[in-house]
DNA sequence: CTTATAGTTGACTAACTAGTAAACAATTGC
DNA sequence: GCAATTGTTTACTAGTTAGTCAACTATAAG
């Protein structure tokens, strides 16, 4: 009861779109209240700072936006294609956010936790929270290729960590040199790292 | 002559301590002319915005402060042994920081350049040009390496970006998690990355 | 000592930004 | 229809920020 609204879904969706193309920093409240067509007092209304409505708009870009799609690429049979396929994703977004946007806009979480983790316990505790959530699918994929024997025995949490460093560190190059095409290297570095054999796709896949 | 001042270079070094420690945007020109106790009419004298201060500071930042470590440590004989210092160096560097400012920092470039690269394009343009002379590093050592036979023949081009990669995405990831250990994996990522045998130090090293 | 030059200062403006409050409008259950 | 509730709007304040300017000061060369 009582009068709806999409105000707040409206502002959570202008937040992510501006702080992904500029930055949490070079974005103001009215701004992403001129974005969402939305009012001052309204922003007030649903949330009490523009750190708080970080926290929830990158709660839902995880949730509703991005985690579906891991969900998806991780449920692949073959532990070395949800990788793959992984890298196929992160390169295709990029493509896609270049032409809607005329810039690779890389890593929303790795950006904006960069950016402000020294200054926004919450917003940091956010971006670790959802850093470890995506770790989690790498992890068992790993793990499975182990059992599998398509990768030699490693140690675990250090084969996960890289494997996220180097999407991590290619989509902050693509941000920086506005250029996704560097991602498509992502696939022969993480072979490299898990000691794939020489042509993975002709021994164990397809 | 006239008067003299190191204003100039105090209001440099005030910039990328603050900026360094927090982000571009979360510093304002009343702070850095606080940190460097100049009045803002001075400020004015030297730069004509902020923009144009980060750009002199990140120029002096690599030049004055980080190359001449980049040119000992890369002077090595032993190719894969300035990679490995280099990562030790990166290390102790992140210890020494979050020592002095209690947090771990990561990497003034990337932070900067993936926080305003969509915003101001001399920023952008300077962080990349500092990359590519980063960049230049590496590909020697890497080349050297191939020539010694340390390790096998392999796309230059690709495996450094690879270990820009990894570093960067690594720092990045300390950052956001305010902790610097997980550098400690760098030389073992990196030498899976570059197919090095399985104990190189006893084979190659010392 | 003089003077041109290089640098400093403090007070100022205009614009922006966060945040508030009180009146208003729409929706649903009764 | 009429409350009760939820959401909206406008106009406002107070503080911050970038940027300017004219008067002032120190320095070194001649």
């Amino acid at each position: 009861m009582g009068r709806t609204s999409d105000a707040r879904e409206r502002l959570m969706a202008a937040a992510v779109d501006l702080i992904w193309e500029e930055s949490y920093g070079a974005v103001t409240i009215d701004d992403i209240c001129l974005r969402a067509d939305v009012r001052k007092g309204s922003f007030y209304y649903f949330f009490e700072s523009k750190a708080v409505l970080a926290v929830f708009a990158l709660d839902r870009l995880w949730g509703e936006v991005l985690k579906p799609h891991y969900q998806e690429i991780f449920a692949h049979p073959l532990p070395l294609v949800r990788i793959t396929g992984y890298f196929d994703f992160l390169y295709s977004k990029q493509i896609e956010l270049k032409q809607k946007y005329g810039k690779t806009l890389g890593c929303p979480f790795c950006s904006v936790g960069s950016e402000i983790c020294t200054q926004e316990e919450s917003i940091r505790d956010k971006v670790q929270s959802i850093g470890d959530a995506k770790r989690s699918y790498f992890k068992s994929a790993i793990e499975d290729a182990v059992a599998m024997k398509h990768i030699p025995q490693c140690n675990l949490a250090e084969k996960t960590d890289s494997l996220i460093a180097i999407a991590d560190g290619l989509l902050t190059q693509a941000r920086i040199i506005n250029n996704p095409e560097i991602l498509l290297r992502l696939p022969s570095m993480a072979f490299d790292l898990l000691r794939v054999s020489s042509h993975p796709y002709a021994e164990v896949l397809v």
